[in-house]
DNA sequence: TTCTTTGTAACAAGAAAAGTTACATTAAGA
DNA sequence: TCTTAATGTAACTTTTCTTGTTACAAAGAA
């Protein structure tokens, strides 16, 4: 279960890009709030940009989202990000002399795949805006 | 971000010994129909044991499943195998000095954590049996 | 032209999964 | 009781994937 934080670095770009849309911040400035390394950063807003969710520009700091946050869902971000990636892995190479071995894969790739949809129809509900409004309230708590 | 193969591996031997329930088979029987070692069987079966969804003995080949196929989902064949662990990683240490970098773990938590449980409702609803069904379903079509 | 920044390629490091070897333990049967 | 065959696990290696890092070309602003 190897689980990659790229979604997750990706909202906080994202967050980060929203909430300070007023100023300019670089990639160095992004990697210090995720606190790691601006290259992380750039790499995943490549990413973002080919998937139309954000705007940048080489040798100039002007990074701004291509949409409203509220028409910004986790899975847009998630697509973005991880591609077409199934959740879900299935061993290769089943022994094909076996009436398991010969079916599993398939009947496997049809039931994961339900429990797959069903998780990325949750995340299409989870809009950008609502997890920065989030932010600012908890922010309101401190 | 994937789910390690444990869990298809894990069906795939459920479903193995109840097609073969008339017969005694051993791990290395199990190993050669998924294709791997049959130390990887015996691990995965030693986690479905202790979240008792099977029976095993030292010595003895004499597994069974210790109850019907349709009173076993597959989200406890994942839960024996994956315990309690997040589908979606969350990236470490973000700076507190940043109202997005102190809050941004607690607001993912919350939002992944939903996703994570409609996908977990949804295994609950898949039954081993189901997964049987299918294979020998399958095969006939062969 | 100089400085700053983005965009990427290439490679290194780290972590997790899967595979392997080894061996103690247990049971069945000769 | 001795032999054989199986499970249960620990320890280690290999492989694979993610993340981090270095390096540098290209672009824009002053």
């Amino acid at each position: 279960m190897t689980v990659s934080t790229k979604l997750s670095v990706a909202v906080h770009i994202m967050a980060l890009i929203e909430i300070n849309r007023e100023q300019a911040i670089t990639s160095e400035y992004i990697a210090a709030s995720v606190h790691t390394n601006p290259v992380v950063i750039r790499r995943i807003m490549s990413q973002l940009k080919k998937s139309g969710l954000l705007h940048s520009s080489p040798g100039i700091s002007a990074t701004y989202l291509l949409k409203p946050s509220n028409e910004i869902s986790l899975y847009d971000i998630y697509k973005a990000v991880e591609g077409d990636q199934e959740i879900f892995n299935i061993h290769k190479n089943p022994n094909p002399d076996c009436i398991v071995g010969r079916n599993i894969q398939a009947v496997l790739n049809h039931e994961f795949n339900k429990a797959q949809l069903t998780m990325e129809a949750e995340l299409k509900h989870i809009y950008l805006s609502e997890v920065i409004q989030e932010i600012k309230e908890r922010e309101k708590k401190l």
